[in-house]
DNA sequence: TAGATTGTTAATCGATTAACAATC
DNA sequence: TAGATTGTTAATCGATTAACAATC
């Protein structure tokens, strides 16, 4: 990468970041056709504009070159670094009950950069076990604070029930963890400096359902 | 519910919408301990602010109380209503692997109003199972469209491989799908007409990765 | 009636888009 | 050089917020 990637004194919106993770689903698959993509034929795969994919991009850092267009794997490259992805994120798995199982059973869905290092639950059934998929042997929750600790855990993925979720969530904080991906039904709250992240299946599918009954209303924005 | 719900006119913004299942989510909780919520405290509760909830909550009819706020089950009734959720939407689930199964076995993720009625899958070995948690047989791909058809679904899960999302999801639609909660990481391009929501956890973990890395940012928005 | 809080209008803010000079 | 397409500024658009009259 010759350009750098420098985004340290500019405000980014979460709508770019999201945005950001898009392009990026986009490119992997353009890759396998094309190696270079200009602003006009991302944008018609976003369902965007070529000035906002052309603003988006150049926010962090010159990476076109006028008359060609965007080199579809420096590109990659280029936002698999912004999004920190480019390097393995140790991530702790808490609850292994249904989805958190299926999370370590697939690790597909968690994509490129991350990895469950452990998977803790409080229950004593499961505690002990050794995780299908992976190696690791399910530890009590008792054990959770210790083990952040002691390898520097700062980020989770909290798949435990929602009426556990914000008590576990507070526990996670107390212990260092910086961010928790939210698969609950449940709004947790944490201080500002954590970051959450939810992902709530049954809220998608209200919206998917309003939309699918109302397609003909003026659908704004997006 | 006295007032009508009433918005056939309006044009309604996607990031309203994704409010309106916050909402809901913060009003089941608050249900167990209240019988009326200010927009205020509800705001705060959003992280947003007074204004926005009961320009959101107006959009639809006049459901507070001047003097004295809104009445939480009944602002849950009317949420449920735009929804949609306030009756059962069948749903067909296309894919029985990891995330598939977990699905059916595990209805408390899809929440109020929704049902999985039928399960499809390609491979041999998965027809014919009956499936863990509903009294369900697993269908062959091949058996898909006339299903669809002589049980008028108009709502799918697609919980396929990414490689064959978008075919699958062409076929869904011919056969008079009209809304798809996409569970992959591909982006499907369907006619405009058709409803398509995707969950994807791998980028939700990207945006957690970056905010994590940048929570001293100014984060914009939301 | 006084106090509280809604619903709504007008003002502000932020995000998207159009346009074009820069440059490969 | 001519053509293509970026990066960026200024204009537009849409969403949020402040303010307040309406009213319980």
């Amino acid at each position: 990468m010759e350009k750098k990637v420098d985004f340290t004194s500019k405000d980014i919106s979460s709508r770019m970041v999201t945005r950001i993770t898009e392009y990026l689903t986009i490119l992997y698959e353009v890759s396998k056709y094309e190696k270079k993509i200009n602003s006009l034929d991302l944008a018609i795969k976003m369902d965007s504009t070529a000035a906002q994919v052309r603003k988006d991009l150049s926010t962090f850092g010159e990476f076109g070159v006028r008359g060609r267009g965007y080199d579809v794997a420096k590109l990659i490259e280029i936002l698999e670094h912004i999004l920190g992805i480019d390097k393995k994120n140790k991530l702790i798995l808490v609850g292994y009950g249904k989805m958190g199982s299926m999370l370590v059973s697939n690790s597909v869905v968690l994509g490129k950069g991350f990895e469950i290092v452990e998977v803790f639950d409080k229950d004593k059934e499961k505690i002990g076990q050794k995780t299908e998929g992976l190696d690791i042997i399910v530890k009590g929750s008792d054990e959770m604070d210790e083990y952040i600790r002691k390898y520097n855990i700062n980020q989770a993925i909290l798949a435990v029930n929602k009426e556990e979720a914000q008590a576990v969530a507070k526990q996670l904080v107390k212990s260092g963890i910086k961010g928790i991906l939210n698969l609950t039904a449940f709004k947790i709250e944490l201080p500002r400096e954590i970051a959450v992240i939810s992902v709530d299946i049954s809220a998608k599918l209200q919206e998917l359902n309003f939309w699918r009954r109302h397609i003909d209303i003026n659908k704004k924005g997006e």
